[in-house]
Order: C-alpha cells, then sequence, then structure tokens
DNA sequence: ATTAGTGGTTACCCGCCGGTAACCAGAACC
DNA sequence: GGTTCTGGTTACCGGCGGGTAACCACTAAT
C-alpha cells in the first residue's frame, strides 16, 4: 500500500518514499527490468508475492506512471506490463543498491564463513 | 520490521530489499545524513514516527551494520546515532531517489498546469 | 516533595494488511 | 459435458504491526 501521509509531504524524498517505499514495489520493478512481461510470469518470479498483491501493487505502479499496462483483447487473455520511462529511470537505483549489498556484504560473509569453520569438530 | 523471508533469500537484491525495504528506514538514513544526531531529535524530526517504532528500527539497523549507537554513561542519559561506512556508502543512492523523484515529479507537474489552463473559460 | 529532562521498555489492544479460496469469462480441446 | 488456460475480483478472516499510555532510572532545580 501507499503511504497517504508521505504521498502528501510537501518534502520530495517523502513523497518518494510514500510511493515506492515498500518491499514489493522495488521487486517488481526489478524483475520486470527492460522487457515485456505478463501477470503471470510476474506471479511465478517474485518470490512469496500473492495474486491479489500483485493485482494491488501493479494498479498502484500503474497509477503513479511507474509502468504502463496494454490488455490484449483476445482469448484467454493476454496482459503485458512494461516500465515506463520514469520506471526505467528508476532501473540505476536497484542496480546501485546490489552492488552497495555485494559490497558491504562480503565484509559480513567473511564473519559468517569463520562460523562454519568452527562447525568443523576440534580435538 | 525486517523480511526474514526476503532476508535468507539467495538473492543479494532480495536481501538487500528485506534488510532496508520499509518506508522508516530510508528516513532514518536520510535524516541522519553524515552527522550525529542523537534519539529525541529523530524522534522530532522524523514525521509521524512513533518512539516504539523508532527504538525498533534503530536497533536492527545497528544489527545490520548500517548505523553506530553511542551511549555515554551519563544523566540525563545520551545517545548519539551516526551511520557506519555502510550507511554512509547508502546516503548517494537516496540522493539518486530524490533527483528521481523530482524530475519525474516535474512532469506530472506540467500536465496539472495544463488541467489548469483548460479551466480558463474559451472564447 | 515534586517536576523536568532523556532514552528507552513493556503491556494492552484495535485496525487493517494480506493470505486463502471461490468464482468469473469464453474459446479450444478431448 | 467437462477441463484447461489466463488475469483477474471478491468475501472472509486471522495475525500482527504499530499506536497509546504507563513506567523506569537518576539528577538537578524549584
Amino acid at each position: 500500500m501507499r503511504d497517504e501521509k508521505f504521498c502528501s509531504s510537501n518534502c520530495p524524498f517523502t513523497r518518494a518514499i510514500g510511493t515506492i517505499g515498500n518491499k514489493w514495489k522495488p521487486m517488481i520493478i526489478n524483475v520486470m527490468g527492460t522487457r515485456s512481461i505478463r501477470f503471470g510470469q510476474l506471479d511465478a518470479i517474485i518470490p512469496f508475492i500473492s495474486r491479489k498483491v500483485l493485482t494491488e501493487q501493479l494498479k498502484e505502479l500503474e497509477e503513479d506512471g511507474i509502468l504502463e499496462r496494454i490488455a490484449y483483447k483476445e482469448l484467454p487473455p493476454r496482459v503485458e506490463y512494461k516500465l515506463s520511462e520514469k520506471g526505467l529511470a528508476f532501473l540505476p537505483i536497484l542496480e546501485a543498491i546490489k552492488v552497495w549489498q555485494r559490497d558491504f556484504e562480503a565484509i559480513e560473509g567473511a564473519g559468517n564463513l569463520a562460523d562454519v569453520g568452527d562447525l568443523i569438530p576440534h580435538q
């Protein structure tokens, strides 16, 4: 869900967080990337999400101009989603988050390796 | 709250979202910036947050190595928080989000201006 | 004696987020 | 006639996120 109090703030950063500041929207944008993708594919690829929540999040992303929804009048129905210019402009930010995570996880990972070593029985 | 399912994913991006993918943590990191700041100041500056939630979020951020907590043994107590190297490395990402928001909000704003123009009666 | 100031912690409890399951259209296939 | 495929929508309901308020320690000031 969007946070209405945040979205109506006079601070641009707060508005941005109110718009995309939950766990699903960055996941969806990241999975979409530069391709067109169908609802069923998103449902299959994104871990743990339910169809109900996916529908909600996609609708909000469309309302916020981050993606475009194209419904083909076929049977069975076919709907494709693709990022708008605004959504595409967000991808570099998600890439930066990946780099950030990996850079500083390597440091923590060193600690975990030590823990694994501790599992080897000592004599 | 952290999302444990996300945090234990084998995908680095998913883990990152599980760690900082809520609305409060980006807000806190952004407000802290490069300075040291006290609990009471954070409580006063960050809009709508309760002390309970602020306490929780600060604890998790410390556990995740994003900030450092320094408690001075004084009376009345004084506690200062400052971003770690990992937290500081996240600031450019938040800056990019601000730029992104402003860039594409201007376009939406232009649309609104057009609507206002339509309110002028035509002859 | 009491109040203020600081940084919490804890118990209580309401609201609503979100999961589950059922249902829909309408053609194609067996 | 029944089943499958697709992209939803809706009703129902349990769990828990998070707000509120009370409480704590300890000193200085009034």
